[in-house]
DNA sequence: TTGTAGGCGTTATCAG
DNA sequence: CTGATAACGCCTACAA
């Protein structure tokens, strides 16, 4: 393994001249001829700068962390997708975290692993000790996700309201005449569920109805949710899926136990993923800007540390969210 | 920002002492009394030991790296969770790479930014240069991918074989009484395409149909060649897709088009995704081990690399795929 | 049981 | 234009 010093070796330098040219910055300070040697130097050995070496007497460490669950749910993937782009364009390197609890996030920041975190969360407007933990000038906390207007937000975000798309997607089943609609949630008593109780107006009513998670998989819990509610809450014409993977596993169920959609009941999914209009039928569902939030805000933060020098905060942003019609939803049958 | 001296001082000791405790290689080496003292004071300060200056000394990340493609296909995230849950386990960081040349890969290798590299590969059994760029002894390169026979492999690798997985769905489609079979591929000239006229009976025809990314996703490319096949190719009863992806825009298109699948024609995926049982027929589809082999292998270094000192090799691995029949194939009609 | 000193590979500052 | 030299923060002999 060569470090600095093999390489000035080679080149009859010293491992000062090594680093001027190999960093460059103004290409004048070192001449053409020693310049040259160097470069053949380092090339022929194969040499690298430590990531380690440099992180440490530089204070950055060229790498963003994204904070986020549910890797495997295509919605998410989308946001990897995007930060993984911006990433490499910056010639980042993208360090993947689970959410877990504050406390590992807190620790990456203090071990100095990432200057740019970003951070998913939900609602994104709780208090966010990650971002308070932050210590150095060169670090960054984005967080980004639906807001919930709780409580006044103490830092910039990026953001939706989840209120206003479970409103348009429960003003659609209305106007098509549906006037009881399932809410098929993950866990009892969620965001999404309390909007849709909101949202529905004097002849709309909502019924909750949710699992936990046990040994299915997403798909398999919302088939598991969709044939509860039909089963349990009669009446019912129409599901409002808390997510798209929900509202998959609800088609599927309807589609095998012989109930026509939107034929006989409607079905409305949540985020508006890649699978959607591929769906049986093409799924009406909510577009949900998260990769768009990433995108924006991750963008601005890395232009910002390219050019700037001081202490960089992501600007605060809000996007909308947009109904989709597709095809799993109608009116519901006239008995 | 507090360092290890900081810590020092407030507890009245030295930085040693402080490592130390850290540490806590034996406990009996440093009293309780004084233990205490310096967990007191790294808990008040928020003290975490700065990850690049542990990495200059030890000559470790404690990070994984896992470079692949097409994150968003639900094949490869699978391959995702899996690495980030045995990273996780093992108090490792995951770094993700898109797998671009070998280039960013040798240099992620020689700035030393990870520990073991965990590269999906397409032949596995190809020239590999990044193994090749191992320098330090703690580095490890795990291969995983279908191998496929062209070459002797010089380096361990987990991996299975296609050419079993694609055999299989032709030997299904023929005890079916296929006789010409559209292989739906991404672009001309694949290996699976090869398998694939390869497995072919003398009694059996297997036409390839490509089209190249353009503007499409996957799901829409998988569409697109579907209409293609149809289309161009008279007589064809069914479709094999290179991957689940492709299969499940292929139903699309033929559901749109008034096609009964399987009563006109069956579709074949490959890969098993979460999604193959619920699609609309369910698949049938090939279930391929790049989970499963990321998992075993990568455990099985983890594991090395905790208890053994020396360097580390993954253990060479072969896996076998498995034909799912679900509810996509049928005989071929009778005219 | 604890402290001191040296070095990990770079970069930046300051002489030359 | 180039070369010493001093950090950066930590760990680990070795000495006390």
């Amino acid at each position: 393994m060569s470090n600095i010093r093999d390489v000035a070796d080679a080149a009859g330098v010293s491992p000062a001249t090594v680093s001027r040219v190999l960093n460059g910055k103004a290409t004048s300070l070192v001449s053409e001829a020693t310049r040259e040697r160097v470069l053949d130097a380092a090339q022929s050995l194969g040499y690298h700068p430590s990531a380690a070496a440099r992180a440490l007497v530089a204070g950055r460490t060229d790498t963003i962390a994204l904070a986020t669950t549910n890797i495997h749910d295509p919605h998410y993937a989308r946001a990897l997708d995007v930060a993984q782009a911006i990433a490499e364009e910056f010639g980042y390197h993208l360090l993947l975290m689970p959410d877990a609890d504050d406390t590992r996030l807190q620790s990456l920041l203090r071990e100095r692993r990432a200057d740019v975190i970003v951070r998913l969360r939900y609602p994104v407007d709780t208090a966010d000790e990650v971002a308070a933990a932050v210590v150095s000038e060169e670090q960054v906390v984005i967080a980004v996700g639906p807001i919930d207007r709780q409580m006044p937000l103490s830092t910039p975000c990026a953001c939706w309201d989840d209120r206003e798309g479970i409103r348009a997607a429960v003003e659609h089943l209305a106007g098509l005449g549906h006037r009881r609609v399932a809410f098929l949630a993950g866990r009892p008593a969620q965001r999404k569920e309390r909007y849709a109780l909101e949202a529905a107006g004097a002849d709309m009513t909502i019924v909750p109805v949710c699992i936990e998670p046990g040994s299915l998989d997403d798909v398999g819990r919302g088939a598991a949710l969709a044939r509860l509610a039909l089963q349990r809450e009669p009446g019912v014409t129409a599901l409002l899926a808390q997510n798209d993977t929900f509202a998959l596993g609800a088609l599927h169920a309807l589609r095998e136990d012989g109930i026509a959609v939107p034929g006989q009941v409607s079905v409305v999914g949540y985020n508006d993923t890649f699978l959607a209009p591929y769906s049986c039928p093409p799924l009406t569902t909510v577009r949900t800007p998260l990769a768009e939030c990433v995108s924006r805000s991750l963008r601005q933060v890395m232009e910002a540390l390219s050019t700037q020098h001081g202490a960089v905060q992501p600007q605060s942003l809000q996007l909308h969210t947009e109904l989709v019609v597709r095809a799993s939803t109608a009116c519901p049958p006239t008995t």
